[in-house]
RNA sequence: GCGCGGUUAGCUCAGUUGGUAGAGCGUCCCCUUGACGUGGGGAAGGCCACAGGUUCGAAUCCUGUAUCGCGCACCA
């Protein structure tokens, strides 16, 4: 090569090729240690009084693999880290997974089945969690293996998971205190049942189809006044009250007579009562209160102090009635009371329509709403440790006073929208897989403890809570509270918490409601709302569609740093993205230049160069767009960060500065010296500016450099120093 | 029903506090130039959904309309 004067590496010679670079490289910084940044102290690459900055990994559920949304937050998660590593954080970034209780175990008990044609009753408590660690641990460890296919630079070594045991004390720990605060109580109270996976399921973890149903307007009988509509008529067996309007004319001089009616067998007590969640509109304006399988109906017999007959069961089958509809399916005693009904004529009118039915988001059931003995978090009792302030209030204000900053901001108004509609939280589950209710039962008596109780014959609570009480406690929980430890007084409140938007209630509020509750201080200070990523035709990737693009193929064809920027650049937060293997390649051939551009400037220059730093208009212009990019790193805008520095790499640098230097390097004299040194100057920022985006090939040429005393890149300091 | 968001080049999307529009991919033309053909040079292509308003000036702010998508609530 022209000048021979330093000798180019083999690997340069070849194309770029990530397979064989990637996992070398992050065995290097694995083996450094750097991920932890304790080590990052005693190896002097960061001050003992730097200021730390911690993400929490969100937890990927333990049922699967990683799709293209981990790799995504994935990689969003790790620039943010790579970047605050490079500005000389104490840097933080702790790994994990969640046992994602239902879905585990409902996974689980699936393959049993098909394989097996065994349920969960056949098997036993035991061996059925016996079965789901073993299907967990072998998720877990792929899941890990994975990441670091990604390149996460995550601390290893604290890694945590939902149901171990550390995260099973903090779980006790602060049940017991919400128990002793009077935050949690039992309660019998109307649930969202799922027959088909024989457990309670949270509002959110309902999913509605629309499906087309019949609408039947009908009299209880032939001398009660009033005619009333519904879609599941098999319920009126259980209703104990007819609810109008208060201002509709129609029916005011009804109002609090009651009624004893024959229906269909079954003897009902029905009393008129006015509530104004009663849509005049609607139907005949009239609403049969059925209090005991239906939410609305049930808050109106708390305002009107109605009876609550359970006429359903856990299994969706009649518990009252003759033997025609006694101990049928609801489906089925609805045909024998629209018969019934005709036959009577009591129907007046049948109609179709259009409903939404609450199906479970695990098992696809119908949800029936029944009356059961669960325990429930009261989001609305003043708490005397936090001046009197509710739930809801601890999780509304910080954000209200932007303690808390969500991105983007317009998230605020569904978050306060979410916050005003809500209601108890149901956290008993009756699932096996998931943290034991630490509640014991002797007769009347009942215990509340992180240890069972001593003595004879307690029985512990068969429940397990809801798996988003374990993970609304992650931002501590993976800091070893309830114990003060230096983690805790170090990292907590984290800084950033990175997810997707569909789990802000969910999840983030919760979180930010423990942390306000057990702690007194936010559990982070800013959110950052990714989007859907979604594959080349707009639809979400899923399982069941068989539309998921792996990742981990992604990173073996193109190499991880290109499906990385592919993730990034272009991508606001909180926008939805489309997958286009397009894009990626596209980003394979930008790994594939930055190569060749190393090579270039390898080839012409010599060690002294690389350790004889300059400045001219050309720095200067380089400086310029990196404190741009530090800006933008600095407020989350990481999509146009890597834009930018894509940008003038390929445009700027390649195809003009190295361009016009061929001719001025030819030329040589003190213009040529001055431009190798210029071009080696900006070449070593480039890379470090490019390094959280694309971390592996910016690793890979920096270990090429003739730098001298240089570390890894990975904790080389950041080209832009202040703020 | 309530709320939120999108509507910008053929496609996918950026556009930070208002200063008459950008990228990637695609298309067309040219270039076997000593870093790279996973490349280089050039070109075409947009009344920034529509209608008003504020402003010296609007893709950007306000009001309304259309349309697509999402969230919540829910019809008993």
């Amino acid at each position: 090569m022209n000048n021979g004067e330093s000798d180019i590496d083999a690997r340069l010679l070849k194309p770029y090729d990530p397979s064989s670079t990637e996992n070398r490289i992050y065995k290097l910084w694995e083996e450094s240690g750097l991920f932890s940044p304790d080590i990052c102290i005693e190896k002097g690459v960061t001050r003992p009084d730097a200021k730390p900055f911690t993400i929490m990994m969100p937890p990927p559920n333990a049922t699967g693999v990683l799709h293209m949304g981990h790799a995504l937050f994935l990689s969003i998660e790790d620039i943010m880290t790579r970047y605050k590593r490079m500005r000389g954080y104490k840097t933080l970034w702790l790994p994990g997974t969640d046992h994602a209780a239902i879905a585990t175990q409902s996974k689980v008990e699936k393959d049993i089945y098909k394989k097996e044609g065994k349920s969960r009753h056949d098997l036993g408590r035991e061996e059925l969690l016996k079965r789901i660690n073993e299907f967990v641990e072998s998720n877990r460890s792929t899941m890990q293996s994975q990441m670091r296919i990604m390149g996460a630079s995550c601390d290893w070594s604290r890694e945590a998971f939902t149901l171990d045991e550390k995260r099973n004390v903090a779980v006790k720990t602060m049940f017991k205190k919400m128990y002793d605060d009077g935050l949690i109580y039992r309660g019998n109270r109307i649930v969202n049942w799922d027959p088909k996976g024989q457990t309670t399921i949270a509002d959110d973890e309902i999913v509605y189809e629309e499906r087309k149903a019949k609408l039947y307007t009908f009299k209880y009988s032939k001398d009660f006044p009033i005619s009333i509509s519904t879609t599941r008529p098999e319920t009126k067996v259980g209703d104990t009250a007819v609810a109008v309007h208060p201002d509709d004319p129609r029916y005011k001089k009804f109002i609090g007579k009651e009624y004893d009616c024959e229906f269909c067998g079954v003897a009902i007590h029905i009393k008129i009562v006015a509530d104004v969640a009663v849509e005049k509109d609607f139907g005949t304006g009239a609403l049969g209160v059925t209090p005991a399988h239906s939410m609305t109906d049930w808050e109106i017999a708390d305002r009107h102090d109605l009876p609550r007959p359970q006429v359903i069961n856990e299994f969706a089958k009649m518990m009252v009635g003759d033997e025609s509809i006694l101990g049928k399916k609801t489906t089925e005693a609805r045909e024998v009371i629209v018969e019934w009904l005709k036959s009577e004529g009591l129907l007046l009118k049948e109609e179709d329509v259009s409903q939404n039915v609450s199906t479970a988001e695990r098992t696809g059931g119908i949800v029936e709403p029944l009356p059961k003995l669960q325990w429930f978090i009261d989001v609305n009792k003043p708490i005397k440790a936090r001046g009197g302030k509710t739930l809801k209030e601890l999780m509304r204000e910080p954000v209200e006073k932007s303690e808390i900053k969500i991105i983007p901001d317009y998230f605020n108004k569904t978050y306060f929208h979410w916050i005003d509609n809500l209601r108890d939280w149901c956290i008993s589950r009756q699932i096996w897989y998931g943290h034991r209710i630490p509640v014991w039962y002797r007769g009347e008596e009942i215990y509340c403890g992180t240890e069972a109780p001593s003595g004879e014959n307690w029985e512990q609570d068969p429940d397990t809570l809801d798996t988003w009480f374990s993970s609304s406690l992650w931002t501590f929980s993976t800091l070893g509270w309830p114990e003060v430890t230096k983690d805790l007084e170090m990292y907590h409140s984290t800084d950033v918490l990175e997810t997707g938007y569909e789990i802000l209630f969910f999840w983030v509020a919760r979180m930010i409601l423990m942390s306000e509750y057990a702690l007194g201080e936010i559990p982070f200070h800013t959110i950052y709302l990714h989007g859907t990523v979604r594959d080349g035709k707009g639809e979400k990737m899923s399982k069941s569609l068989g539309n998921g693009i792996d990742p981990i193929y992604i990173a073996e064809k193109y190499g991880a740093d290109a499906g990385r920027m592919a993730l990034v650049v272009g991508t606001a937060p909180g926008t939805d993205s489309k997958i286009d293997e397009n894009k990626i390649k596209g980003y394979k051939n930008f790994s594939n230049k930055i190569w060749n551009i190393t090579r270039f400037i390898l080839d012409n220059t010599n060690e002294k160069d690389w350790n004889n730093s300059t400045k001219n208009e050309l720095t200067e212009e380089f400086v310029k767009i990196s404190e741009d990019i530090t800006s933008d790193m600095e407020n989350y805008r990481f999509h146009l960060a890597s834009e930018k520095i894509y940008q003038y790499i390929w445009h700027r640098f390649a195809d003009e500065i190295v361009e016009e230097s061929k001719e001025i390097l030819k030329a040589g004299g003190e213009k040529g010296e001055e431009r190798k040194r210029t071009l080696a100057t900006i070449w070593v920022d480039c890379l470090k500016t490019l390094h959280p985006f694309m971390p592996f090939v910016t690793e890979e040429i920096w270990s090429m450099l003739p730098v001298e005393d240089k570390n890894l890149l990975m904790v080389t300091p950041w080209p832009i120093q202040n703020d």
